[in-house]
DNA sequence: CTGTTAGCGCTTTCAG
DNA sequence: CTGAAAGCGCTAACAG
C-alpha cells in the first residue's frame, strides 16, 4: 500500500493523509482542494462536489497546525471569564462553547479571577496562539489589555455588559445591569418595602452598576440612606451571604428587605434565616440576582432577576462567528434584557 | 528599523520575531536556539545562557503552530468531562487547568453529556489537534473510544475512578467509589438507622459503584431490601432531589434515612423537607455525596462524603505531565481517598 | 476559474 | 556539541 520505503533521505513523512493525497485522487491541484474544502468561492461547483466526495471518502481531515501556520489564524477562540465558581459564568461558557464547536472552533478558556494583570497575562498567552476570535467578560479592561486587543486585530465580543453610549465601538452582548438593579428595587418598593438594603460582594463593575440602579430607585422614592449599602469586597458565596444576613439583621432601625447582588448570597441568607428563625418574607424580604440553579428550590423560593446568560453566550458566539467571517453586524450592541422573577421570598 | 520594503516578491513574512532573529542576534544557528529553548540537553551551558538572555531580551515567543507542525505534537491537553452542571466536574476542570497552564499547556475542554458517541466524536476532533496528552473522566469507554485512544499513542490519565484490578494498565487518579458508598452506609448504620434508602440519579458508572457499596453494607447487616433502591436515570438536580424525597416519604413502611448519590439531590431533599414540614434528622436522616458548595450551609447542615476532586484534578495533571515528558510513574493508580463529613442531617 | 510556486516558523535528521 | 538543509501540511501570490 503506502510505499514509505524508497523515500528521499531526510524525509519525515508521517503517513498522514494530506491535501495532496486528496488532490491526486480527485485529479485536481492542491490549491483547488484547499479552496473547495474551505468553501471559498470562485471554484467550479462540479469540482467542489468531486473534491468533497473524494475527501470524505478517503477520510481526510485538515491539519489545524499546518493551516494555522500558513494562514496565521487558528481555529481557536479564546474566552475569558472571571471565575468558574459562579455558575453564571459556567453557563456562559457552556453556551458559547457549544455554539463555537458547532461551527468548527475550539474554545480556549481563561480564568481571570477578576484580576487585571491575570487577565492581561492570559490574553498575552492566548494571542500567541493567534486565535480566530475572542470572547471577553465585561467592558472594563486595563489600558495594557485594551492595547493588546487592539493591536492583535483579533475580532472580539464583550459579554454581560453594555456601554452607556450607544455609539461605543466595542461589540457586546448583554443587558443593562443598572436597569436591572433599578427594576428589582422598584419591585420591592411596590411591595411596600421602605428600608431596602443593597448587599453585595465581589464588587466587580457589573455589581456596581446594579448598586447604581438601586440608588436611583431609592432616591426617586426619597428613601435612600447610605447606611443601607452593605458592600463587601470578598468573593461571593453562600457562606458570606449567611454572614451578611446575620450582620444586617442586627442593624437598627430594622430593615424591610435585602436585595443581594447575586443569588448565592441570597440563598445563603435564606439558609441563615432558617437557622436563626427569622421568617422570610414576613420579617424581612429577600431578593437575589441571576436566578441561579436552586433558587426556585429554596424555601421560600427566591425572588430574583433572571439574566439571559446562556443566550448571551450563544448570541455572542454567533456575533463573533460573523465577525470572523468578515461580516460586520449592523449593531454593535445586543441587549438581551432581563426579567423579574417574583417568587415568595419578597 | 525593520526593512519590510525590498523583499523578494511573493514573500509573506509577518514581521513577527522568529527563531532566526534570535539566532542571528545570539550569533548561533537556529537549531542551537531551538535546542537551547527547549532545554534539550547536549548543548553548551554557556550558549544556552546566551540564547536565553537574547531571546527574552528580544521578547521572543515561539509560534505554537509552527512547533506543532514540525514536531507533530501540540501544547494542548484535552480534558473530557461529562457535564458542566455538576460542580464536581467544574472543580476538577479548574484544578487540572491551573496545573497544566503553569506547565505551559493549553487546556481544551470537551463535554460528553455522559454519552458514548459524543465522547467518541469529541475525542476524534481533539485528536486532530495532536494533543500532548489527555485527561478523561472515568474508566468506562466504548470500544471505539478505547481504540482511538490506543492508536493515538497520546498519553492519557483517567479521572475519578480506579480499576478493580491493581495491575490494570490505565493510568488513573481517583478513589474507591464502592468503598465510599459502603462507608457512608456503615456510618448511617452506626447511627442506628435500619431502613436506609439509596437514592440516585444519572446512574453513571461511579454512581453504580456507590450503589454496590451501599448494598454490601446493608447485606452485611442483614438489612438489605430491594425496595430501598430508588434509581432514577434523569439528570441529577436539586429539583429532582426534592421530588424523590417526596416520593420516598410516601413509602411504607417508613424509612429511617436516605443516602443520596450526590449532594445536589440531598440539598433538594433538605429544601423539600423544610417545605413539607418533615424534620431532619428526627423523622428521617439525609446524607449526600461529594460535599459540594453549600452543603455546609444547609439547614440542617448536610452529612456527606467529601471527595478530593481538586486534588484529583491536580494530581492527574501532574501525572500526565510526567507521562508527556516520558517519565513513567511507578504506580499506575493513585488513590486519593475520601472522608465522611458528619454534620447534622444524619 | 485553476495550477504553480513559494513560503509560514519550527524541529529534526544528518554531517561535521 | 553544533550547523546546514530538508521538510511538516497547508495557504496565498501570482500567472495563466
Amino acid at each position: 500500500m503506502k510505499s514509505l520505503l524508497n523515500r528521499p533521505k531526510g524525509h519525515r513523512s508521517t503517513g498522514r493523509l494530506t491535501l495532496h493525497d486528496v488532490a491526486r485522487a480527485a485529479g485536481v491541484s492542491p490549491s483547488t482542494v484547499s479552496r473547495a474544502l474551505r468553501g471559498e468561492r470562485a471554484v467550479d461547483p462540479e469540482l467542489v462536489a468531486r473534491v468533497l466526495a473524494v475527501s470524505d471518502q478517503l477520510g481526510y481531515v485538515p491539519d489545524p497546525a499546518a493551516r494555522a501556520l500558513a494562514s496565521k489564524r487558528s481555529d481557536h477562540v479564546t474566552i475569558l471569564i472571571p471565575l468558574l465558581s459562579n455558575t453564571l459564568f459556567v453557563d456562559l461558557l457552556e453556551a458559547a462553547q457549544r455554539t463555537l464547536r458547532a461551527a468548527g472552533y475550539q474554545t480556549l478558556m481563561g480564568v481571570t479571577h477578576y484580576n487585571a494583570s491575570e487577565e492581561e497575562q492570559l490574553l498575552r498567552e492566548q494571542l500567541h496562539h493567534r486565535p480566530a476570535g475572542m470572547l471577553i467578560t465585561g467592558l472594563d479592561h486595563s489600558p495594557a489589555t485594551q492595547k493588546l486587543m487592539a493591536r492583535s486585530e483579533v475580532p472580539c465580543v464583550h459579554l454581560m455588559d453594555l456601554p452607556e453610549q450607544a455609539d461605543h465601538e466595542a461589540y457586546c452582548v448583554g443587558f443593562r445591569q443598572t436597569d436591572a438593579g433599578e427594576r428589582m428595587t422598584q419591585y420591592l418598593l411596590s411591595r411596600q418595602k421602605k428600608r431596602i438594603v443593597f448587599a453585595a460582594a465581589q464588587l466587580d463593575p457589573r455589581v456596581m452598576q446594579r448598586l447604581l440602579g438601586w440608588r436611583k430607585a431609592l432616591k426617586a422614592a426619597n428613601l435612600y440612606d447610605p447606611s443601607l449599602e452593605w458592600l463587601n469586597p470578598s468573593a461571593s458565596s453562600l457562606a458570606l451571604g449567611g454572614l451578611m444576613f446575620e450582620q444586617i439583621m442586627k442593624q437598627s432601625p430594622a430593615v424591610d428587605a435585602i436585595f443581594f447582588c447575586n443569588d448565592d448570597l441570597a440563598q445563603g441568607a435564606l439558609m441563615a434565616a432558617m437557622r436563626l428563625g427569622v421568617s422570610v418574607p414576613q420579617e424581612v424580604a429577600i431578593a437575589g440576582f441571576n436566578d441561579l440553579t436552586g433558587s426556585d428550590q429554596m424555601w421560600p423560593p427566591l425572588t430574583t432577576v433572571r439574566t439571559p446568560r446562556a443566550q448571551v453566550g450563544e448570541a455572542a458566539a454567533n456575533m463573533l462567528l460573523q465577525l470572523i467571517q468578515g461580516h460586520k453586524p449592523e449593531r454593535h450592541q445586543l441587549d438581551l434584557g432581563f426579567e423579574i422573577i417574583a417568587r415568595q421570598s419578597a
